[in-house]
DNA sequence: ACCGCACCCTGAGCGC
DNA sequence: TGCGCTCAGGGTGCGG
């Protein structure tokens, strides 16, 4: 599931396969849940237009265009932004991988998951935004607008500080856990770094968060940036459907201490992990690690 | 202001 | 070519 090492990763791989081109034509799939903008605006926005640069704020990615104007994407739970050419067995359904020879890498064509299709005037490889679940979302935005979406968002979670989780947390009584998947109190964490970096930190997810205490705030910050910057280095998480715009997997989820781990021993302690329910998400934590 | 929860969506996995 | 159920979860919105 893409979080912030995911957009991240994201962000650098689909970067030069974006900017700098002139788009000259766009294929969507019906109007849905997906399109903020709908469909047939969108065409008209952007063709003809330019990408001028691509940022990431929080877990979403932010296209600049040569109108000023601007293109707003979130990945979601399932969504998969790539180059034409890229091959994966991820950017398949598992029905079409059971008929595959594990040597066959087809090249992927557009599927029903396939919600928008960039093409370019220079006629080179095409950008695929693919999403199963359409948890993801499309939004272009007029020049000089903005959207409640992005200035909800509190600071990027790779400058995380003990001060904002400190200040955020005093009078909280939710599980400490949930707040750090607040994205108005720190833009980027999800689930799996959430859980990750309370484990490094040595504090329990269900801690109400005012009785974090101020070290252990620090910690967590620590951990959390830490966390994050590594698998950034790593290419992100590919645990279910998230593959990088070249094809490529991550390789963090060969590093979580306990993320989707429950009932395996702890790395540290040996003791098993646990797993609960915490904000309507799955949690993992070490009782013997962490307190 | 805060908090818990339903909902959006689809496919995988499982019990029978 | 089985059917029905549960689970996965980022983000939004609503009721208490």
């Amino acid at each position: 599931m893409p979080e912030l090492p995911e957009v991240e990763t994201t962000r650098r791989k689909i970067a030069p396969a974006l900017v700098g081109r002139v788009i000259a034509g766009v294929a969507t799939t019906k109007p849905s849940y997906f399109f903020l903008t709908p469909p047939g605006e969108l065409k008209r926005r952007l063709a003809g237009r330019t990408c001028t640069g691509l940022q990431r704020l929080g877990k979403y990615l932010l296209a600049t265009l040569d109108d000023g104007s601007r293109l707003l994407l979130h990945l979601g739970m399932t969504g998969q932004l790539f180059t034409e050419g890229s091959t994966s067995l991820r950017l398949l359904s598992a029905t079409s991988r059971a008929t595959l020879r594990p040597e066959q890498q087809p090249e992927f064509s557009p599927d029903k998951h396939t919600h928008l299709v960039l093409s370019f005037a220079d006629n080179g490889p095409r950008v695929f935004f693919r999403d199963t679940r359409k948890f993801g979302k499309v939004l272009w935005l007029a020049p000089g607008a903005s959207d409640p979406r992005l200035q909800k968002l509190g600071p990027d979670a790779l400058g995380a500080t003990g001060d904002v989780i400190f200040a955020a947390s005093r009078g909280r009584r939710v599980a400490i856990k949930s707040l750090l998947l607040d994205q108005s109190v720190l833009a980027g964490a999800g689930n799996i770094y959430a859980d990750e970096a309370l484990f490094h930190a040595g504090v329990r997810p269900k801690r109400a968060a005012s009785k974090v205490t101020r070290a252990q705030c620090e910690r967590i910050a620590a951990e959390l940036v830490k966390v994050l910057k590594r698998s950034i280095e790593t290419g992100g998480s590919s645990i279910s459907d998230y593959v990088a715009p070249d094809g490529q997997d991550g390789t963090f989820q060969d590093e979580r201490m306990v993320y989707a781990r429950a009932g395996e021993p702890c790395k540290v302690c040996g003791s098993k992990i646990r797993r609960a329910v915490i904000g309507q998400r799955s949690t993992h934590w070490c009782n013997r690690c962490q307190s």
